[in-house]
DNA sequence: TAATTAATTAAACGTTTGATTAATATTTTT
DNA sequence: AAAAATATTAATCAAACGTTTAATTAATTA
């Protein structure tokens, strides 16, 4: 019988063909691939056949890796997750984390990855997001649940008031950090308010200002 | 020939079985069901044979009265959007608009209608939105164009501070009273934080303290 | 080098999709 | 009451969908 198992494939691919037009790994370039294009059109608007396509692959090949294409949309969002993940974490281990900084954090990490918002956003928080089932209690809390601990922390110290719950305040601080990427392209082209390079650092400083003023004990 | 042209039915309809569950107009039954599904589904996730199902009609009656899906679409969107941007207008008409008072009046009016922001981020603000290219410069500027205007004129009378400017002010604006209920689920699940009855006001009166506080000469 | 495993391809599968058709029933108009 | 316009149904269409299969080629192992 011919391969049933995918596992994951050796470093040195060498082929008939380099199918993947890059280095080696097909893998990568269609899990690259297929992170792009669902974060620009979305997971049910992305037939497995473009994917492979964009990918230089055979629409076989997603099947052999992935087995079916919400595995495939899983994986993608799983390794898509990290940077935030991590710089949530990063902050809760911080001790010096000020609004200011939390908000410059996760406002440039987002920066760094522009479909992120998207992805997260569409498949996961939206409801009828494919993976909201399998994410509602593996990767929210992750990304959601530890910015409660870090103003409740602030609170405690009395470096912010207390009026907002922590709760509350997390979700004021994420509408603040992730909407404007969210909208990004109505923000720019209707309201004229850029989101890249400098216009970005000024809008930046005026969000954490903005937070500063509003968590001011 | 058959029916070619469909037009706006007429207002008592008695055909062989009352195929809108409801009254007698099958045009609003379908838009219903359609602007319900498109909301808690999306649009590319929604096939024209379920909302025909659950509109009780044939799928053919949904091409019959709107020709083609998008079509569709863009006619939920045209009538769901309705209140939001009346509300605005509204609040920029309204010379006595604090920026609590605005908070409170987009926040209701969008707890009111629970699936207008799905509907309106999904299909014409995230990239690869059915609606974007025909709704970019026909929707948005009536949504997101009023409130900087309104926002320069409080700068002007000195009600708020002139730090962030107007585009800037209400992009920060729109993501504290959007992105809250467009992750209603995560929030009430994961953080806890409730956006329905009581918990709702006292959710509003924390970001209309913040925002007051954010905007404060 | 022979045998085995892994990677890949081309073709097709059955299903679902949005859309159309032709016939029929119901109103409305004349 | 006849004629015309409107509304509705059941059946069907071609295209697109995710997936599978069988065969083939390359790499690894024995």
């Amino acid at each position: 019988m011919p391969g049933i198992k995918p596992q994951i494939p050796h470093q040195s691919n060498r082929s008939g063909r380099p199918a993947a037009e890059s280095s080696g790994d097909v893998r990568a370039a269609i899990l690259d691939v297929a992170q792009d294009l669902f974060a620009r059109q979305g997971y049910a608007a992305t037939p497995v056949r473009d994917i492979a396509t964009a990918a230089g692959v055979t629409p076989a090949m997603i099947h052999y890796y992935f087995g079916s294409k919400e595995v495939l949309l899983r994986t993608v969002l799983e390794r898509a997750v990290e940077p935030l993940a991590e710089a949530i974490e990063t902050l809760k281990a911080t001790s010096k984390a000020s609004p200011d900084f939390i908000v410059r954090t996760l406002m440039s990490t987002i920066a760094r990855h522009p479909g992120l918002p998207y992805l997260v956003l569409r498949e996961v928080m939206l409801p009828g997001g494919t993976m909201q089932a399998h994410f509602a209690g593996h990767l929210a809390p992750r990304l959601g649940g530890a910015l409660p601990d870090i103003l409740d922390t602030l609170q405690r110290r009395e470096e912010i008031r207390d009026d907002p719950p922590p709760a509350t305040a997390a979700l004021i601080l994420l509408s603040l950090v992730m909407f404007p990427f969210i909208v990004r392209p109505i923000a720019e082209q209707v309201l004229g308010v850029g989101l890249h390079g400098d216009a970005l650092e000024s809008f930046q400083d005026h969000v954490a200002a903005f937070v500063q003023r509003g968590f001011l004990p």
